[in-house]
DNA sequence: ATCGGTGCAAATCCTTTGCATTTCC
DNA sequence: GGAAATGCAAAGGATTTGCACCGAT
C-alpha cells in the first residue's frame, strides 16, 4: 500500500524574516545585502540559509528574481519593469508597461508558456547624470 | 604641453573571430559556448581573452548582454526581446515589442537616461512542453 | 618601437552542497 | 518523533586579475 506522503513546507523564523524584510523594502537588495539586513535580526543566520530561501521563495513566485548584472529580488511580484542605474546599481520601478508586455506576461505568445518576466532598462540615474 | 593620446583600440584576430561568431549565430550563446566555438578556430585563445573581449564588446554596444539566469550573448542588437526556457535553456527571439517599450528605450524616462534593456520572459517553449 | 592585447595560472566572488544538528509540526 | 530546515565549512563554477610575452599599428 502506497501512502502519499504530504512533505509539507514549514515556516521557520528565518523565512519569515527575509519575505518580511523583502516585502516592506523597496531597495530591491542583492542577496548579499539580504543576508546582511536579516543578520542584523538574526546574527546566527548563515549565507547558505539566505540563498536557499531566497530561491525557494522565487521558485513559488512569492518573490521576484531581477536578473541584471547582479542578481536583486524585489518582495513585490507585481507585473512591473525595472530600471538600474550603470554607476550606483541602485533598482528603480517602471510601472508603466504596455499592453503587449502584458499580453505576452499572460500566455499570449507562439514560441511557449511564459511564467515570468524581467523587463529592464540599463543607464544613468538622474543623481549619477549630474556627477 | 598636454598631449592628447588616443589610447587606440586594436583589433586582433581573436576580437574578430568572437564578433564574426556571435554576428553569425542566431543561438544566443553563453560565454563557455563562445569560448569553445571560437576555440575551434584559434585552438589556443584562453577563457580570459573571450571574457575580456565580450565584456569590451557589450560596452560599445556591438554584441548584446542578455541577462538571464545565466550570461547569454547577441550579436543581433536591434531593439528585441526574448524568451528563455526554464528547462532547455534555449534562448528564442521576440521581434514585436510594445512602442512603449520603444519609447523608454528612447530616453522618454523620468528616473534617467537609458542606454539599453533586456526584455525577458521565462517559460517553457513548445518544445519542453510536450515532454 | 610602442603599448594594447594575449595566454596562463592564481585569485576572487558568488552560490551550492554534504552533513551533523536543530526545530517545527 | 520524524522530516524539513539550519549552520558550518568545504566544494564548485564563473569571472577577473597579475604578469611576462606577443604582435598590431
Amino acid at each position: 500500500m502506497i501512502i502519499n506522503k504530504t512533505h509539507k513546507e514549514r515556516l521557520t523564523s528565518q523565512k519569515k524574516i527575509i519575505l518580511d524584510y523583502l516585502k516592506s523594502t523597496k531597495t530591491h537588495p542583492t542577496a548579499q545585502e539580504v543576508y546582511l539586513a536579516v543578520k542584523k535580526i538574526l546574527p546566527q543566520i548563515s549565507r547558505a540559509t539566505v540563498y536557499r530561501n531566497l530561491k525557494m521563495l522565487s521558485q513559488k513566485k512569492e518573490i521576484l528574481e531581477i536578473n541584471s548584472e547582479v542578481c536583486h529580488f524585489d518582495g513585490d511580484t507585481s507585473l512591473h519593469g525595472h530600471f538600474v542605474c550603470q554607476k550606483c546599481d541602485k533598482v528603480f520601478d517602471i510601472n508603466s508597461l504596455c499592453r503587449q508586455c502584458k499580453a505576452i506576461k499572460k500566455n499570449k505568445i507562439k514560441i511557449g508558456k511564459v511564467q515570468s518576466c524581467n523587463i529592464i532598462f540599463y543607464g544613468l540615474c538622474k543623481k549619477c547624470q549630474k556627477k
